[in-house]
DNA sequence: TTTTCATCTTGATGTATATCAACTTCAAGA
DNA sequence: TCTTGAAGTTGATATACATCAAGATGAAAA
């Protein structure tokens, strides 16, 4: 690694609290690495080697089961991924890949429970990581498991929108198959789903979306904190 | 609380690397509580003001949006829950109610902040909780994205047989109607799934079941180390 | 024992979502 | 420019699951 990327990854939320020693010797062993899109960086079922941690680009995690596959969330620069299976040395339950071209910081899993079983703010750091990550999942399967899809979608687009600045326009940020495989539904229900929300004045032209009445969406959808967002 | 319920609760899992002064911190403020089968421990969405240990009994975690509702997980005894809202002082995402009659063990939130600010050895035990929680739920996420109705009900039967000593014949530790929300079906559909595993000499009697053929359902249920079972 | 109430089951039917196949659109490359 | 292929849409249909309404069952109380 050059060391101006090694300054770089220094800055990592994730190390933001650590010794610097700590910090060295993690990232002594890491690979800042490049990856095309749709190249898969690891894969279920796996032992888990290296921390993850998004750089640039965008990883879709996801996970398959006979012939079905699921996209179960996505990491964007600063975030981690396969963090749990690192700490407890056990397998990966999830396979990812870049949805783009991605540059991922590859950090050995030793040199991770090495940190923490030495440094406390690192093992602190971690815990409240993994205690979001967690409220993350428990959400999504609220999501999964209370809402139709209709109600999920709707959710989504509120969410990206206040995500995007509440203008009530914004991108797709991938394709709709992935979406759709985010939301749990096949890729022409989406579809369906989509134009169904034009009674909601939601316009979707190609990857854009303009919702012209965010209030009537919003009755539609009734998001809850319990559900959405990302944070408390 | 008494002298003798105070040692025991020492020896509680979570407190096993514990400096023993942190412990005693902790328990001075808590409660140690019997709780008929029912009622409601504590709801979804209010702020965390208790961590929870399940000393006896069973208790169910649920959640409601509109007018749904469904079961999300269960504890044990020796098992916490709404760690993660506790650490991060966050509004619980969960609502939890006893099956049957129990005794939890209720250390309040700040106590609990404080002991993870002050002793590594905690933080590190609430870090490796919170990492086999997070698998937890990602399990129960993919198994319910990528599983139809039958192969949850014949990968639960699976599970719950081999906790209870893989003889092929257990007792449902709750009512149909809770294992059902938990598997995310509807009541009905559960009682009609049961009758068809009849086809894999699976006999159901009230709260008995006898798996005659437990190599012909495994072949149905397709379990995966990824998606079953607490471990790994 | 009989009564009673909750739990569970069964049947009829409705709705949401998945699947299959054909067609359209659009952008990238020849 | 035409060609090609991926991505998305649309229609027809199948399947899984939910709902509603009776019944049946079974355990606790009278």
């Amino acid at each position: 690694m050059r060391l101006q990327d090694m300054s770089d990854m220094r800055r990592q939320p994730l190390f933001r609290q650590v010794e610097p020693a700590q910090v060295d010797i993690m990232l002594r062993g890491s690979f800042l690495q490049r990856f095309p899109a749709h190249v898969e960086l690891l894969h279920d079922g796996e032992m888990a080697d290296f921390l993850h941690i998004v750089i640039e680009g965008r990883v879709e995690l996801y996970s398959s089961y006979r012939d079905r596959e699921t996209t179960l969330s996505f990491a964007v620069p600063g975030e981690s991924f396969v963090l749990a299976a690192v700490l407890m040395d056990l397998p990966y339950l999830q396979s990812a890949r870049g949805l783009i071209a991605s540059r991922i910081l590859m950090v050995p899993a030793d040199a991770v429970r090495e940190a923490f079983a030495s440094d406390p703010n690192f093992a602190r750091t971690l815990a409240e990581e993994l205690a979001l990550s967690y409220r993350g999942v428990v959400k999504e399967l609220k999501n999964q498991k209370l809402r139709s899809g209709l109600e999920r979608l709707a959710n989504w687009l509120l969410t990206r929108d206040a995500e995007c600045g509440a203008t009530g326009r914004f991108d797709f940020p991938f394709g709709k198959k992935v979406l759709a495989s985010r939301l749990g539904m096949a890729p022409e229900v989406l579809s369906r789903t989509l134009t169904a929300l034009a009674a909601y004045h939601v316009v979707v032209q190609g990857a854009a979306v303009v919702m012209n009445d965010v209030d009537a969406l919003r009755k539609l959808a009734h998001p809850s904190s319990g559900i959405d967002g990302s944070a408390t």
